[in-house]
DNA sequence: CGGCATCCTTCTGGATACTG
DNA sequence: CAGTATCCAGAAGGATGCCG
């Protein structure tokens, strides 16, 4: 590849990662993501060791990068859904990789042992 | 999907996200898969806006995970250069996933305006 | 060139309590 | 249930200088 190319490819992940950056955003993506449709206390126990108020935040500058919806419905007491956007669902391919991924390196991990 | 099957792939993404955590990581592979080859001051280049310290520090996580390896040559001064290992490399396909995602986030970021 | 050491500021994020 | 508010410790990370 030419230095332009790597270039523009490295820019180009470096933008990818602004919108998913922070310690949790991806986890709680792929949550959201494998569930299809899923509530706030869920999310909190699917990314483990994530605390509400950290969850509160991501969630909402997700959903102000338009990757994910929130619904309030009108129970007693509220219950809210988070679901992907379509726009968010062009990051499922990105998911399915890093979870086949983290599957192979757990591997390699116990292997190491 | 059923519940257990995407326990396991949300802790899988969790997993592989634990390597590549860090605000720079993911940026700093990206930037030597795509030379193959590179040196530290090239990769302070490439990637925008880090210190010289925090590349440094995640450098040696990287090596510590083996992602990555760091060669020495004894010129004067020093040269150093790091390249993927065997197992860095089977993360190309996620970075060029995240970097096709990254050309196509901007056009939307851009249409928004 | 490729770092490491130091200082110092900012940000992250946990714990806890409270609210509609 | 799904947050918000407050407090606060510790980590992240920038700037600068030094070294082989």
């Amino acid at each position: 590849m030419d230095n332009k190319g790597c270039h523009i490819k490295i820019k180009a992940v470096h933008d990818a990662m602004d919108v998913l950056n922070g310690k949790w955003k991806i986890s709680i993506i792929s949550s959201i993501c494998y569930y299809s449709i899923r509530r706030f206390s869920d999310i909190l126990q699917d990314v483990g060791g994530i605390s509400n108020k950290m969850l509160s935040k991501e969630l909402k500058e997700l959903e102000m990068n338009r990757l994910i919806t929130r619904t309030v419905l009108d129970t007693q007491p509220v219950t809210v859904q988070y679901q992907l956007t379509e726009y968010g669902r062009t990051l499922q391919t990105i998911i399915n990789n890093l979870s086949d991924w983290g599957i192979e390196h757990r591997k390699v991990i116990i292997g190491d042992r």
